[in-house]
DNA sequence: CCATCTGGGAAAGTACGGTTCTCCTCATTG
DNA sequence: CAATGAGGAGAACCGTACTTTCCCAGATGG
């Protein structure tokens, strides 16, 4: 936790002048510290992506980022930590906004939910080592500290539960469940499929995106006002 | 998984007289074997109820058991393998049973269906230590042996495909998929939600059994065939 | 009844990886 | 320039799964 709060930063209640004149003789040394922060992050995702998993050591981080294990404890409390920063900062920065950017193309909100499942599936379920890494890694913080992956993960759940609100607004589906309800088990859905999928690869009667996609959208009770609203 | 096959098993090609003769000669060493195997898998089990985790040591087992770090080694590759056998061991012999009794209470073979997710629902959801242990045990086997979990787990999918088979061909459903797929995607379901609910207990939209029921049973298209059924 | 062999108990030892500590350098600042 | 404090290097520490060694009791075979 106290990791992913960049250091330096200042109680909200002190003075306008003394925060302006704290934070010019700290930006410098901010800077830095922000720095070195990105570095052992992009460090853990070079591993990540090397060794596809996270099973470097923290002697392996300090090495390629050229600190110290003094700095990184300085910084993450503990490895598990660091991960979790980096699952947070790949969530934010990379998942989401692609996901937003792929349903915003849509048209039709219930092509927007339809292109955030095939999207989702295809971006944690692809074969590069990174997504696998961090797939994986999301199993373990949900063993170990379901909150941590609950936050991570919720700007995710947030963006399907708009597109679903969107769509039951425009009464293109009609659930006798809420946006939030739908919006968390399509998730689940679609996390445990790719996870199936991933871990287990040669398997027969694996889930395939389509058959994805038709299971969760028949609980959405979709209805067809395509020519209705084309009509009027 | 050499520790799942009971020690002093024979090829099934050995003539019957001759397997029979050595049984009777291993028969002492293969009880005593069996009881000392026993002995871990069921300390292991109380050290999962009494700490509601997976985190005691070897030492412990091999305490509470009376038995030897040797032995235990001689019986068990690593403690993982251990765990691995309690968790198909719990599987086999406590859920799947209980389950298929539930089933079978139900007449029609869609509330044998509503009875599978509701009973693995409350089972693995329920409070008690042991159930929330090897819940969460079964995230950690995802991550790192995704196999086992799967083989574990077989038993489990392959009833509800049953069930599901039933339902169609009674056609009490009419989903495009196949049960086989059904199966995978509720049994999916069911478990997501469950880990969920374990694992953030405290969050404002956790989604209940009847949701859960609701969400996916839509899929399977239920057809209202009890009149006609019932008029013909 | 004795020799031998084997399974298994007790417990010290190893490996390894995360975490901490100590010492030291060097840049910053008054 | 002297004081201060951040941070680099890496040795030390520690917990824990796992290994190994030693040895004995009791079965087996002559």
């Amino acid at each position: 936790m106290a990791a992913l709060t960049v250091p330096g930063g200042l109680p909200d209640d002190v003075p306008e002048w003394k925060r302006q004149t704290v934070d010019r003789s700290l930006q410098k040394a901010r800077l830095r510290a922000q720095q070195r922060l990105q570095g052992f992050v992009d460090a853990a995702i070079e591993l990540m992506t090397e060794q596809a998993g996270t099973d470097f050591t923290v002697q392996e981080i300090v090495d390629r980022s050229r600190m110290s294990t003094r700095s990184f404890y300085s910084f993450f409390e503990s490895k598990e930590n660091l991960l979790v920063a980096v699952y947070e900062t790949v969530v934010a920065s990379q998942v989401v906004p692609r996901l937003r950017a792929l349903c915003a193309a849509q048209s039709d909100p219930l092509d927007a939910v339809r292109a955030y499942v095939y999207g989702l599936q295809e971006m944690t379920a692809s074969n590069r080592p990174a997504a696998r890494a961090l797939t994986t890694f999301s199993l373990r913080l949900a063993e170990t500290r379901p909150e941590s992956l609950e936050r991570a993960v919720r700007p995710q759940i947030e963006l399907l539960t708009e597109l679903l609100a969107v769509a039951a607004a425009a009464e293109r589906t009609d659930s006798p469940l809420g946006a939030a309800q739908n919006a968390r088990l399509i998730h689940n859905c679609v996390i445990a499929a790719v996870h199936a999928q991933i871990l287990t690869p040669n398997l027969g009667d694996s889930v395939t995106a389509e058959e994805l996609w038709i299971f969760c959208a028949q609980p959405l009770r979709v209805t067809e006002t395509r020519e209705v609203s084309a009509s009027v």
